[in-house]
RNA sequence: CGGGGUGUAGCGUAGCCCGGUUAUCGCGCCUGCUUUGGGAGCAGGAGGUCGCAAGUUCGAAUCUUGCCACCCCGACCA
């Protein structure tokens, strides 16, 4: 990744992108095909992002619960584009024992053990949660259920990519039930609010909100919104997706409630994600050619404590302040580490630290010790100054809202700049080869229009931006009224 | 599933075309001393079914065949 900008060839950004997850210690391919193994501190990563979001679901008034791995077949078969959309990926499990094989070395699958229904592992839970949901729901009174999943699923990819792609992923998934279209649609809306929130405002990754065109759309789903964000290649990613399931999976289950007037009516329906994925986009969004860019709010250590000692004496000092340093910091909610690992140089712990994206580093030395400073070294911008110890907690306080701002601010400023508008075919791919980025157009609603258009430039619809009613000329046909759309060439 | 590539120590690799002593080098690891404000230096040491199987040969990391795994580019996808 070149700091001076984008980097055209998609190999060099996969290069770097493979080794900055296994440097940074974030995650490792699995012996296991097409699995990841997250290390310790990829997932902790991940969890604060599961803390985060987590709250934020809780305050917009939903619960967790969690439901089985295993879906019975049938149940898959319920909703007819919902199968169509996963049968190609699922895993399937199709016996229940093994026994030792005939030669006695090793084990084979118990042909007696077959299973009379097989079991899917869930690559999304909508069927096992509305066959449950059937169960629950009678009465208008039982309405609205507002529940969240945090799970794995598992979906057969042919190719595979740390944390974009994995045969198996770690996500939350909700899933609600309502009694109107209404409500069930303002959920939607509101569960991508929250999303692009939590993406922009704690993650410092801007997006765009829109929704997605049939094509694209989830399979079962009446309407898909979606934030997209666009990474340092060019390339977009999609960071979250709500759905509006209309009264599909209402029907396919059979989930009806006696309203007030007392008729029965078929329950509204939405369901809403984001994945392990959102690692990906943190990592492609702010990181460089040193390694990780991690913004305050997700870095597992928001401050790491160096050392530099040349006799115990001195690294006793240096830990009393250490310590009374970590106390400071402790009670301003700072997250702190001090690195006084003897087997360790300054130096390699300096490198060590940046590759992992901790946003501060502050180095106490012999002179600081001395004058009663410390040196601080800032991730984002890599910058160093020294400050007095006494005015610290309160200048890494101010220091990491700055970081978080800045990290939002530059990304944003490369999406802006990255955003450009074409009006042909050939506009459109001059810009998608030589810089790629979103790149707005006019689209004529159609979806044979929008397959050429994917044929010619590799690009797709990304989403039709909300609160953008603009219409122009078609990009492909030149037809008048078309409406806005934002094409890319996405992950 | 199509096209291309790679498998040699924990990691990265040389050797393979043109078969021949004890399989190369770097990082990492272990021991000791000196070091410590940007990935330390020196000395010594440990670590290998050369992806698997068969074949050719006096002799195979090297040649042949088959298989397996992984990576990259497509198709598919959160």
């Amino acid at each position: 990744m070149s700091k001076k900008g984008l980097v055209k060839r998609s190999e060099d950004f996969s290069k770097w992108y493979n080794e900055l997850v296994s440097k940074a210690d974030l995650a490792e391919h699995s012996d296991v095909r097409g699995c990841m193994i997250i290390k310790p501190y990829g997932y902790a990563i991940w969890e604060k992002i599961k803390e985060q979001l987590d709250k934020m679901f809780k305050d917009t008034g939903h619960q967790n619960a969690y439901f089985p791995l295993f879906i019975p077949k049938s149940y898959l078969s319920k909703e007819a584009d919902h199968v169509e959309g996963f049968a190609k990926e699922c895993a399937v499990v199709t016996h229940y024992r093994l026994k030792t094989s005939e030669d006695g070395k090793g084990v084979v699958v118990d042909p007696d053990a077959k299973l009379e229904e097989e079991l899917i592992v869930r690559p999304t839970s909508e069927t096992i949660i509305w066959n449950t949901y059937k169960k629950w729901i009678q009465s208008y009174r039982d309405l609205p259920i507002l529940v969240n999943q945090w799970a794995n699923v598992v979906r057969w990819e042919m190719r595979t990519r740390l944390f974009l792609r994995t045969a198996e992923f770690l996500w939350q998934e909700g899933h609600t039930a309502h009694a109107t279209k209404q409500e069930a649609i303002d959920e939607t809306e509101q569960m991508l609010n929250v999303y692009a929130d939590f993406v922009e405002n704690h993650m410092a990754i801007p997006v765009l909100k829109g929704i997605k065109s049939a094509n694209e759309r989830f399979a079962g789903a009446e309407e898909t919104y979606c934030i997209e964000a666009l990474m340092q290649d060019g390339k977009a990613l999609q960071a979250g997706t709500s759905h509006f399931l209309g009264q599909n999976f209402a029907k396919a289950f059979d989930v009806k409630f006696a309203d007030k007037d007392g008729e029965q009516r078929y329950v509204w329906a939405t369901s809403w994600g984001v994945s392990t994925r959102l690692m990906g986009a943190l990592i492609m969004t702010h990181s460089d050619d040193l390694g990780l860019v991690l913004p305050p709010k997700l870095a597992p250590i928001q401050v790491v404590i160096v050392p530099i000692y040349k006799n115990q004496e001195q690294l006793d000092s240096i830990t009393k302040k250490a310590n009374f340093l970590i106390e400071s910091f402790k009670s301003a909610d700072i997250t702190s580490k001090f690195d006084d690992d003897d087997s360790k140089k300054p130096g390699w712990k300096f490198a060590e630290y940046e590759m992992k994206g901790v946003p501060l580093r502050i180095a106490i030395g012999p002179r600081d010790l001395e004058n009663g400073t410390v040196e601080i070294a800032r991730r984002d911008i890599l910058s160093k100054e020294i400050i007095d110890m006494d005015q610290l907690t309160h200048h890494v306080q101010k220091t990491l809202v700055e970081m978080q701002a800045n990290l939002f601010k530059k990304a944003k400023d490369f999406t802006n700049q990255n955003t450009k508008k074409a009006s042909t075919i050939e506009e459109m791919k001059n810009i998608l080869d030589y810089d790629g980025g979103f790149v707005e157009g006019f689209w004529n609603g159609n979806a044979d229009t929008e397959q050429k258009i994917k044929d010619l430039t590799k690009a797709t619809i990304r989403c039709i931006p909300l609160n953008d009613k603009t219409t122009g000329n078609c990009i492909l046909t030149g037809e008048k009224g078309s409406q806005k759309v934002v094409f890319a060439r996405a992950y």
